[in-house]
RNA sequence: GCCGAAGUGGCGGAACAGGCAGACGCGCGCGACUCAAAAUCGCGUGAGGGUGACCUCAUGUGGGUUCGAUUCCCACCUUCGGCACCA
């Protein structure tokens, strides 16, 4: 059976040899099969950067080689490759290089495909579809015009994160860190103020929040969800004050402003509001007097989010407008400010400050003297009292012990805290019998009382602030430079942390509601602010609208004309694809050569036939990334073809067999970018009838990232970069397939280890030597119990591979056939050599290596003489009986300590594996003396016996 | 600050569903082969103690539940990732 030449295992003669052999043979070419099951396994496509990192590696090849195992478990297999090739690094190497980015992209194409092809994957190279052809982008574009008829896409001028060193916009998802850096180069971002066009993923936002219908990581959910971040509440709205209308310039009377808030409890400690800086009706509502502090302000914000915003602990800042609006729920006539820390983006740009129940507003209202008036009761029933020398009649503290009321005292003062309503009104009366005249006392945090020597007085409202300051004023001079009774308050540090609570608990101070449980609160206002017309439930979004627009030549034309006479119009779907100019040249500023060319940009309006011109920004690449795995279905389908409305963008049939897309792998780090806009585009596709799914992968699964040997992110300048045509030259490439399997858990990675290599690099030796080298020559006859322990193990390993390439656990999956080669290595040694219980075995090995290593797979296959291809066998299967044990260690334990290990048959009774256990030696010698209380039994497993 | 994940030998990592902690591999030590080395093969390898059979400790730290905890619960520490004035 052996070969005569049982010459060494060299890598680099045989792959090279089947990588050709099944290009040949058309072994991966995935065609439509319907008596099969479909299995569509998809990777992330790589950007051609003209070099395949080990990181690419790591991502596809364990992909491989599950879905070479899915193909072996008799699925038609669609594993397909492309590039996402438009983008900005092609325009940088025009710059740098003077060479076209089309000409810079193919190269670096076919560089990479040379590469790929290395790995000896069984991507289907004829479905490859590369993202910057004609053929694929005019669907790009044909998409953005749906979008756009479906009244998804629009164009508005707003304010947007702009990559100076880019020059380019970005999406939000683009900008990343804390200091707001460029997604692809580092750069901190700027404010911008452009047209851009839009697409209103916002439409989508509680339908991507729903992941019942995919199995994705909890990580990636939680990420998406975050990142949407809904939040319920109220809008509500506030008029104007009437006397501050006539000021109005427009004068139409009846303004008001609607806020956002997740807490309508609080309503009626809204003591002020704040608009965004940038909120349309600042310049409406700011009164002569203020105008000029408004503008300085509004400019200094602007220019701030470009400087200033690294200083994340800044102190808040505002100013007031000169205007005032009516809270609705009190009447209360509450200053208008505006202040950068409300945004614009979010909500409806304007908020109601409630600074005893918001930490920001209370910030605020602190530095600006704003009333603060608590409407919450703290949940923890903690009240505190600050006694001041002298200003107690003798006896109060010996008072306060005898009520069993705790305090420290300091310097003559005494700090009270009190716990329970009960004993803040014992507090309250022993305070108001002993306080002498000219003094006061407070108590605040769960009750909130003055009590002066002609009765107490409760903080209730605005009015009481002003008036229980002013009388504490006139007793006491320190506190006169006090704006607002908290401010005054906010000066004792014994204070501080009973002042603020931003819990939920009983609405006090608030009129009708005043007692209202904090369970329920939210909710019974929020009914009546509907039934009142004030406000109505409302939920806000933290995701965006996708900005799409990008200022480059490099990428998808956006399909659009403006025209003097007609405005904005579509290109029609009959005129697509909008070329992109192959001589435009790019400046070397870093400027959209768009612009520049006259032929691209003037042309005529498909409406009125007159001149206009295009638009010159291009699409963001994650558009084209968004239907990717559409196109591989049938890439550049109807290239030359007139489009049309109603066309299809993929080969029908090839759509109905394949889709959705099964198993997903990629990194996490597209979390909140690619795999959103991609289940966005899902869905939309889904609602213009063009797919019956509302998912576009129905699982997904993330690899880690592989670090440099020291630790650290690879980087060129930290010279760390493992590359893998070297590691593929020098080891092969099921080395390193196999060792980027077994070296790490794969949703994890770590550091690369190249002494961690030799290890598969043996273990491929081994079997290569354990299936071709001459094995037992000797007299003897195969004994039953070994031939009996080798198809056990052969089973065992079998299961097992099986079970961890289901749960893409590929680092036991190797170790597990690394014991399978070990066990396979002893028994070659004894006479169950060549027997066929030997034959199965190497067959198997065989075959559970060959997803991982399918060069090696497929030499010793055919070596040893059987049929090609390894790679169209089907996956073995397990006998559970000849898998199972026949004699199992039964663990004995005294007080849950191993104290013995017994061999027994793994079908022992209860009855005798106690009696074995409790006579054993180890069992014996620890129970001496003592007495058995309790014997545990878990079957095939252990004996406890509890003993005193 | 908020949200999430993870802490196991010198290292990468195993451990079904609460039941033998450390599979598999790297590294290291000893041995075989060799004139010698490499390669290969064999044995050993968590720490401490004992001549030994054995004993004690050990899965970030401290508690808890349990006959029994790497696994479940609570608190804390550390690391990594995400978000960050989001009303």
């Amino acid at each position: 059976m052996v070969t005569p030449k049982t010459d060494r295992y060299i890598p680099q003669e045989i792959e090279p040899k089947w990588q050709k052999k099944w290009e040949e043979d058309k072994l991966y070419r995935s065609v439509i099969d319907e008596s099969k099951p479909k299995h569509y396994a998809l990777t992330m496509l790589p950007y051609p950067s003209g070099d395949l990192h080990i990181g690419h590696w790591y991502a596809m090849a364990p992909s491989d080689a599950r879905a070479r195992y899915m193909r072996m478990r008799g699925y038609n297999v669609l594993f397909p490759m492309g590039f996402d090739a438009f983008g900005l690094p092609a325009e940088n190497a025009a710059i740098r290089h003077g060479i076209h980015p089309f000409k810079w992209t193919m190269a670096n194409i076919e560089k990479m495909r040379r590469q790929l092809r290395s790995m000896g994957a069984m991507f289907d190279w004829e479905r490859e579809a590369i993202s910057c052809l004609p053929g694929y982008y005019q669907w790009t574009e044909w998409f953005f015009l749906k979008f756009y008829d479906a009244g998804l896409a629009y164009r508005k001028k707003s304010t947007v994160d702009f990559c100076p060193k880019c020059n380019t916009t970005l999406a939000r998802e683009q900008v990343w860190g804390e200091d707001r850096h460029c997604e692809r180069c580092g750069t901190p971002v700027i404010k911008k103020e452009l047209d851009q066009w839009f697409f209103k993923i916002t439409e989508y936002a509680d339908e991507l929040l729903d992941f019942s219908k995919i199995d994705w990581p909890e990580r990636v959910v939680t990420m998406q969800t975050n990142w949407i971040g809904r939040s319920e509440g109220a809008e509500v709205t506030f008029p104007i004050a009437p006397a501050d209308r006539e000021m109005e310039t427009g004068g139409e009377g009846g303004e008001s402003i609607v806020v956002f808030t997740t807490r309508p409890d609080t309503l009626w400690g809204a003591t002020f509001m704040v608009l965004a800086p940038e909120h349309p009706l600042v310049d409406k509502l700011t009164t002569p007097e203020y105008r000029q502090a408004v503008e300085d302000y509004k400019l200094q914000a602007a220019r701030q989010s470009e400087i200033e915003r690294l200083s994340t602990e800044k102190e808040k800042s505002g100013v007031f407008i000169g205007a005032y609006a009516i809270n609705p729920v009190n009447g209360a006539r509450v200053p208008i400010w505006i202040a950068d820390y409300v945004m614009m983006t979010y909500g409806t740009g304007a908020i109601m400050g409630v600074p005893a129940h918001d930490e920001r507003d209370f910030e605020f209202a602190l530095r600006f003297g704003l009333p603060i008036i608590p409407v919450i009761d703290r949940t923890d029933g903690v009240a505190k009292s600050f006694v001041v020398p002298d200003s107690m009649r003798a006896g109060f503290a010996d008072e306060l012990k005898a009520a069993g009321i705790q305090f420290e005292e300091k310097d003559g003062a005494l700090l009270v805290t009190l716990h329970g309503s009960e004993q803040i009104d014992r507090y309250v009366e022993l305070a108001r019998a002993h306080v002498k005249s000219g003094y006061w006392i407070e108590v605040v945090g769960a009750r909130w009382v003055f009590i002066f020597d002609d009765g107490v007085v409760p903080f209730d409202g605005i009015e009481a602030d002003q008036e229980i300051l002013a009388r504490c004023q006139e007793l006491e001079p320190s506190v006169r430079q006090a704006r607002t009774l908290m401010e005054m308050l906010y000066g004792v540090e014994f204070y501080r942390d009973v002042l603020f609570h931003a819990e939920y608990g009983t609405m006090i101070n608030s009129g009708p509601f005043t007692g209202t449980p904090g369970d329920v609160a939210v909710q019974k206002v929020t009914e009546w602010l509907e039934e009142k017309g004030i406000g109505k439930f409302a939920v806000n979004y933290r995701l965006r609208d996708w900005l799409i627009s990008r200022q480059r030549y490099w990428g998808a034309p956006i399909p659009i004309i403006y025209c003097p006479q007609c405005g904005t119009v579509p290109v029609p779907y009959e005129d697509l694809p909008v070329l992109l100019p192959e001589d435009a040249k790019i400046p070397p500023s870093g400027e959209n050569a768009l612009k520049f060319h006259e032929g691209f940009l003037h042309t005529t309006c498909p409406k009125c036939g007159g001149p206009a011109e295009r638009e010159t920004d291009t699409m963001d690449t994650f558009l084209c990334s968004s239907w990717y795995h559409y196109a591989y279905l049938s890439p550049y389908w109807m290239e030359g073809e007139t489009l049309h409305a109603d066309s299809y963008p993929v080969d029908p049939a090839e759509a109905r067999y394949w889709l959705p897309v099964d198993v997903y792998t990629g990194g996490i780090e597209h979390a909140t970018m690619h795999l959103i806009y991609t289940r966005f585009f899902t869905k939309v596709m889904r609602d213009l009838g063009l797919v019956n799914f509302d998912e576009p992968m129905l699982m997904l699964r993330n690899q880690g990232i592989i670090l440099g040997e020291d630790g650290e992110k690879m980087s060129k300048s930290r010279g760390n970069v493992i590359a893998p045509d070297n590691l593929v030259e020098r080891y092969g490439a099921d080395t390193v397939r196999g060792y980027l399997m077994f070296g790490w858990r794969w949703e994890q990675g770590g550091p690369w280890d190249s002494q961690g290599i030799e290890g598969v690099v043996r273990f491929l030796e081994r079997v290569w030597n354990c299936v071709l080298a001459p094995g037992y020559e000797g007299p003897g006859k195969a004994e039953q119990t070994e031939t009996r322990a080798l198809r056990r193990k052969v089973h065992q390993a079998i299961r097992k591979a099986t079970q961890d390439m289901e749960n893409f656990a590929f680092n036991t999956y190797i170790a597990n056939l690394m014991e399978l080669n070990n066990a396979m290595l002893k028994v070659k040694e004894t006479p169950l050599y060549g027997t066929e219980v030997w034959e199965e075995a190497v067959e198997t090995l065989l075959l559970l290596l060959a997803p991982a290593c399918p060069h090696i797979a497929e030499e010793l296959w055919a070596r040893t003489g059987r049929p090609y291809s390894i790679h169209q066998q089907a996956w073995p299967v397990w006998d559970p009986e000849i898998a199972a044990e026949e004699v199992i260690t039964l663990v004995v334990q005294i007080n849950g300590k191993v104290r013995d290990r017994l061999e027994v048959p793994a079908d022992i009774s209860e009855e005798k594996a106690k009696e074995l256990a409790l006579n054993c030696a180890g069992a014996q010698r620890h129970m001496a003396g003592k007495t058995v209380r309790q014997v545990i039994y878990v079957p095939g497993r252990l004996v406890n016996i509890v003993v005193k």
